[in-house]
DNA sequence: TTGTAAGCGTTATCAG
DNA sequence: CTGATAACGCTTACAA
């Protein structure tokens, strides 16, 4: 009966005049089906508004249509542009976004994870930073046969399964343009350890002063957290040195935030004083005073693109073009770099 | 048989000596099933590790074990606390979330949540502004038999379906502030029209003036859009007038971080050539420099609330404590505001 | 290329 | 208080 309720597959085999199973091709697209039987199906399932009915379609698949999002991650403006990216590929799809912060730290990390994903037996899901830089994540997905993608700041895993970005090799860039404008003593505010981020970039600094065979003592590396609050603390310390850095690269843009406001607090001004450079491009990099001088990390791309990764199946071989792994960064040069004034 | 795969309810029945409808009865926790059957059962269950599979739950049920959030935001930052607040509420339940984005203005708005709606079969959904405060989309919900809660800057629904802050009361004070301090000549960024909060916040403005008498040309008063680019206009437009106003408020954090950067850009001193006041108390609020005073809008207790609404039937009576729909907001005072220096 | 029968794992009905 | 049986709506064998 079709008066009750949504129609069922078992409405549209009946007015179609053909069996479950024929519906069931037409709504799998299944290659193996008579055109004029297709769309004689077609029709009626437009007629009568017919919407399969996920749940029932998840029980018997044995997965859900569902992405999921897996994370730890401090920075919000990053997780939202992840959002939005992966929901930008998803668009239009049947496929929905399921939201998953864990605490990494907590011993049943794992297991919260693996509950996590046999429990909603997702089609796919993907891993942010730190989380995804765990390679136990990868082996579970892979016993539970279940797609992944997990975004990094180098390579960590095969194509299929990765997004990253060149985080050392920007970093070095950004340094050595520093360099080229006569600055000699620069400050790293470096990220937490255990991020490979964090790594990499502190990887870049590190590699441009050797390349122009510059030392530095090891009181101008500070470490943070990637937070607000442990940059700011950070960015006092390098400024209480004497002599003071001229220029400080701080791993992401919520720490150069704070270095900027650690130097206006004490009456410095930007870049006269003190030049500085951040990572991300977060929308706090150009809306605060001076304009930040940055890294862009093309993530809302990385995470369109690995949604579609983790969809290729779905949207079968003529849409199989290959997504990238690889994503550049850039230095995006706002008013927050000047040369060393020495004073 | 258990060997295979994971364990199902007719393993646990088996072992347990009972019928899987007694199980059906402890997973859902019915009240009427004697204590030591259940004893048993749970013991069964406890001991091979048998959870229930939430696909086929919800093919039975007819809704699936996921709360919603629907949400047509400019603002990242509120998006990610509503979050937050919602999976801190949902944390060690068996519930997951599922976000929605959506394009407000598109036609099709309505038919594209009623199809999220009857698709996923949410167990309940939250609405933010301005989505929120589109009557239809409560009808949609009452039509549909599912749960939602609204979140909105002025009560708009029942208790039981609403989440509400007092923007205007919170406002008026905020410009009663800025009055007491000695500004007479003071700007206001309004937010988009058809925003309930844009509308309620710029009636607290107009409220505070009107009570102390004052009646300001109306081109003090700029539209915004809640975003930073036109709140970076709209300041412009302010400061260009002459005389200039000596205090801005605007309506979110976004437009008050511009209305600091259009300052500081054309060399004037925040505060001392001019107070700003912000709203929302969003992270960049503290981060710039100088932090800035801002109203704090409980927004993480409204989604935690929020989510709990929803959840109460689930939680059982025992947990009934009624929560609250009313969160007041407050001033922040931070170090955007002086009283006015006439130069 | 299409159809039949038997699940998928749970809950509702209604009898005992 | 508990249990047998029929849904829930779709897919996967396996035939035809």
């Amino acid at each position: 009966m079709q008066s009750q309720g949504k129609p069922t597959i078992n409405d549209v085999a009946r007015l179609a005049g053909v069996s479950k199973k024929t519906v069931s091709r037409v709504i799998n697209r299944s290659p193996l089906l008579n055109g004029s039987t297709r769309a004689k199906v077609e029709a009626v399932i437009a007629e009568i508004g017919y919407v399969p009915n996920v749940q029932a379609r998840a029980l018997a698949l044995r997965h859900n249509f569902l992405i999921g999002l897996v994370h730890d991650n401090p920075n919000a403006q990053m997780v939202m542009n992840v959002q939005a990216g992966m929901l930008e590929a998803m668009r239009d799809t049947e496929f929905e976004l399921i939201v998953r912060p864990i605490d990494r730290g907590s011993s049943t990390m794992l297991q919260d994870i693996r509950a996590f994903l046999e429990r909603q037996r997702l089609y796919g899901v993907m891993f942010l930073p730190p989380v995804s830089e765990n390679e136990m994540v990868a082996d579970l997905c892979r016993e539970l046969g279940i797609r992944y993608v997990r975004m990094g700041s180098a390579t960590l895993d095969s194509a299929k399964h990765m997004v990253a970005s060149n985080d050392a090799d920007v970093v070095r860039d950004a340094v050595k343009h520093l360099l080229s404008l006569g600055h000699r003593r620069i400050g790293l505010i470096a990220g937490p350890h255990g991020f490979r981020s964090a790594r990499e970039r502190r990887k870049g600094f590190e590699e441009a002063l050797a390349e122009a065979g510059i030392k530095l003592p090891r009181s101008l590396i500070a470490d943070g957290n990637y937070t607000f609050e442990t940059g700011l603390a950070a960015a006092d310390r390098l400024l209480d040195l004497s002599p003071r850095p001229t220029a400080i690269f701080a791993s992401n843009d919520e720490m150069a935030a704070a270095t900027l406001h650690a130097a206006m607090r004490r009456g410095m001004t930007v870049p006269e004083n003190l030049s500085i450079i951040g990572f991300d491009d977060t929308a706090i990099a150009s809306h605060i005073w001076p304009p930040m001088t940055t890294v862009h990390w093309p993530i809302i791309s990385m995470a369109r693109s690995a949604a579609l990764k983790l969809l290729t199946d779905f949207f079968g071989d003529d849409q199989a073009v290959e997504e990238p792994s690889l994503f550049p960064s850039t230095l995006i040069h706002r008013a927050s770099v000047a040369p060393p004034r020495e004073d």
